[in-house]
DNA sequence: TATCAACACGAAAACGTTTGCAATTCAGAA
DNA sequence: TTCTGAATTGCAAACGTTTTCGTGTTGATA
C-alpha cells in the first residue's frame, strides 16, 4: 500500500522546493527544460496526481456540479441525468447527485450539504413536497451566495434562474387534439393532483385542446391522483362511471395501468378507446400494445441543463439576463392510437 | 449577494482569535460559557457553514462515495443507487455517480479522476468492457492506494475486496427448475455474451436445472446477444427455427421482447409457453400479461454495499478480511407462468 | 507572599496546492 | 575583476479549517 505521492514528497525527494515542482510539473517555460524533465519523468514514475481537494480549496472551485431529482428511480430522470453526466463529464465536471424522495426536508438538507463548498453549481428540479407548500427559501439562499442554479422540469416562476423546460401545456394539447383529430369524442383525463407543475400544465393542455373544438370539459372524465399506490382503484373507478373512447394520462404508468385495465374490462385498443401518455420511455415501448407518447428528450434536458450551468460557471463577466430554455417535444405514434386519415 | 462567511471574518469581527472561534462553534468546553454563546450567536446569525473543502483537506477525508456504474438508464442499477444513497445520506456521505457507459477506458478515466481526494471509497459494477477485457489494473491501483473499494453484481474473483451479489447460478436454477415443474419440456434461454459475468452465471444455472432433470442441453435453444438493439431479430430467428414451451431470459426487457412476438405469432401464455425473466422491475409488472421474474432486490443491494464500503471507511483497525455478501433472490410468479400444481 | 492549579484564550502548524515576487546563479560584456 | 541582464529557482502567502501547545490571568492555598 502506497499512498499518493505529493508535491512536498517530490520535492523532498528531488531537493528541489515545492514550488519549482509544481511549476515544472505544469510545464511553466520559467523552469529550465532540464528540471522539467526531471520532475515530469519522476512524477510519472510515482503516479502523481494533483491533490484534488488541495487544488479546489486554492482554486475556489471544485469542478463538482450538484443535482438533486425527486426520484431516481423513474426513466424520466434517469434519462436527464445520463445527459448532465455526458456533457459534465466532457467538460471536466464530476456529478453529486442527491435524491430528495419527493420531500421538502430532504430537498433542503441536501442543498445545504452541498452549499459549503461541495460544489460550483446546481441542477434542481423540485419535489412535490416543495411544490405543494411554496416554500423556495433554500433556492432564494442559494442563488444570494452567488452560487448559479438551474432549474429543470420541475421549475416555478417565483424563482429567477436559469430554467429548461418543456412546454408541457402544448405538448397536451397537441396530445389531445390528435386524439380528437383521430375520432375521439370523450377523452378521459388521469392526471396528478395540481400542485406538481407539469400536472397542473398539462391539465391545461387537455383543457386548451377540448376548448379549440367546442367540446365541453367535463369535471368526471377527469382524474387526479396523488397517491401512486391507489392509482388502479381510481382508474378502475373512472371505468365503472364513465364512458369514454380516448385517454390522455401525464406519464407513461399511469396510462399503461389504464390500457391493461381497459383490455381485462374487454375493450379493444385502439379501436374502443385510444391512448396516449407522457414520457416516451421503456414502459411505452413494451407495453402490449405499445404505447404512442410524448417524448421529453430527457437526455437533450439534462444537457442542455448541464450545458447552461457550466456557461455560467466559466462566463467571465456576470451575465444578469436568465433565460429559459424550452424543449421541443415529440408525439411518438404507435399501436394505442389509430392513425391519421 | 453575501458570500459565506468564514471563520476569519468572525473572528476579525468579533476580535476574537480563529482558533477559540472555531472551538466555540463547536462547543469546546475549553472556552468559556459565555463566549461560546456569543459566537454561537453570531455564527447563527450570519448563517456560518464549516467550508467543506477546507475541513475534508485539514481531515483528509471527504466524506464522499464513488459510485461507478455502466448505466443508468437501467432499472435494477436505479434502485441500487437508491439504496446507496439512502444509507450514504443517513451517515453523512454525498454520492458521486460516475457512468462508464459499458466502456472500459471510461471506467479508468472516472475512477483515476475520483481516485485523487475526491472521495473516500468506491462502489463499482464493471463494464462489459472491462469484463471483456480482463484487464483490472485500475482497481488494484485503488487498492494499492489503501482507499476502500467494495464492488457489486458484476464482480470478478480476481480482486479479493468486499464484495455484494446475488447467487446469479442458483436463481436461474431455481427459475428454470421452476418451469420444468410447471410442465415445461423444451426450454429456451436468452441470455447474453459470455464475458458478462452474471450472464454466463445465470446460463451456468440454467444448465444445471436441466441437467437435474436429465434432460440434455440443445444449443440451438440458446441464444447470445451482444448487441441489445437486434435482440427483436434474434429472438424472431428462434422461433422460426424452434419449438419450445418455456423460455428463460436473462433480463426482463428480453423476456418482454420474447412475449410480445410470442403473442404476435399467436402463442397463448403461458398455456403454450411460459415466461420467466431477470431482474423485478417496471417492466414486469407492466407487460401484458405481467412477468415472472427474478427479484434481484436492488435497493438492498445498494444498502448493504454502502454499509460495507462505510463500515470499512470507519473502522478503527485495519481488518483484512474481505468478505462476500449474498442477497437472496425471490422468485415473483405472475401471469406468464402456470401455477405450480 | 509565594506557589499552584484551573481557566480562558491565542499562536502556529498542518492538510496540498498555486503563484507573485524576490533571490540566486551564471554567462558574457565592459 | 566588476557589472548587467537574463535565466532559474525558492520564499511565502493564500485558500479555510482543526488541533496541539503555550501563555497569561485569576483565585485559592500554604
Amino acid at each position: 500500500m502506497k499512498k499518493l505521492v505529493t508535491l512536498k514528497q517530490i520535492s523532498k525527494e528531488l531537493d528541489i522546493s515545492i514550488s519549482t515542482v509544481s511549476k515544472a510539473i505544469r510545464n511553466h517555460k520559467e523552469i529550465s527544460l532540464d528540471t522539467r524533465k526531471k520532475v515530469q519523468a519522476f512524477a510519472k514514475l510515482h503516479n502523481y496526481r494533483p491533490n484534488s481537494i488541495a487544488v479546489s480549496l486554492k482554486n475556489q472551485r471544485t469542478k463538482n456540479i450538484g443535482v438533486i431529482i425527486p426520484e431516481i428511480v423513474h426513466h424520466f430522470f434517469t434519462t436527464v441525468i445520463e445527459g448532465i453526466e455526458k456533457v459534465a463529464n466532457s467538460r471536466g465536471y464530476n456529478v453529486i447527485v442527491c435524491l430528495s424522495s419527493e420531500s421538502f426536508e430532504k430537498e433542503v438538507v441536501n442543498m445545504q450539504t452541498l452549499v459549503n463548498g461541495s460544489i460550483d453549481g446546481f441542477l434542481v428540479s423540485l419535489s412535490k413536497g416543495t411544490q405543494a407548500k411554496k416554500d423556495y427559501h433554500h433556492l432564494n439562499e442559494v442563488m444570494d451566495q452567488g452560487m448559479p442554479l438551474v432549474m429543470f422540469d420541475r421549475v416555478v416562476d417565483d424563482i429567477d434562474c436559469d430554467k429548461t423546460i418543456v412546454d408541457d401545456t402544448q405538448a397536451a394539447f397537441e396530445a389531445v387534439s390528435f386524439l380528437l383529430e383521430t375520432g375521439c369524442r370523450k377523452i378521459a383525463l388521469i392526471t396528478t393532483v395540481d400542485y406538481v407543475s407539469v400536472g397542473k400544465l398539462r391539465t391545461e393542455g387537455y383543457e386548451k385542446a377540448l376548448q379549440k373544438q367546442g367540446i365541453p370539459i367535463e369535471p368526471n372524465l377527469t382524474i387526479k391522483i396523488e397517491d401512486i399506490e391507489n392509482c388502479e382503484i381510481l382508474i378502475n373507478q373512472l371505468f365503472d362511471s364513465q364512458h369514454f373512447d380516448g385517454v390522455f394520462a401525464v406519464n407513461e404508468y399511469f396510462a399503461v395501468v389504464a390500457m391493461k385495465i381497459a383490455q381485462k374490462r374487454g375493450f379493444k385498443i385502439p379501436d374502443d378507446i385510444s391512448f396516449i401518455g407522457f414520457t416516451d420511455g421503456i414502459l411505452s415501448k413494451c407495453a402490449t400494445p405499445s404505447l404512442s407518447s410524448i417524448a421529453q428528450h430527457g437526455t437533450e434536458m439534462g444537457e442542455i441543463s448541464a450545458k447552461m450551468l457550466i456557461d455560467r460557471l466559466e462566463e467571465k463577466e456576470d451575465e444578469f439576463t436568465h433565460l429559459t430554455q424550452i424543449i421541443k417535444t415529440t408525439l411518438v405514434e404507435r399501436e394505442s392510437t389509430k392513425r391519421l386519415s
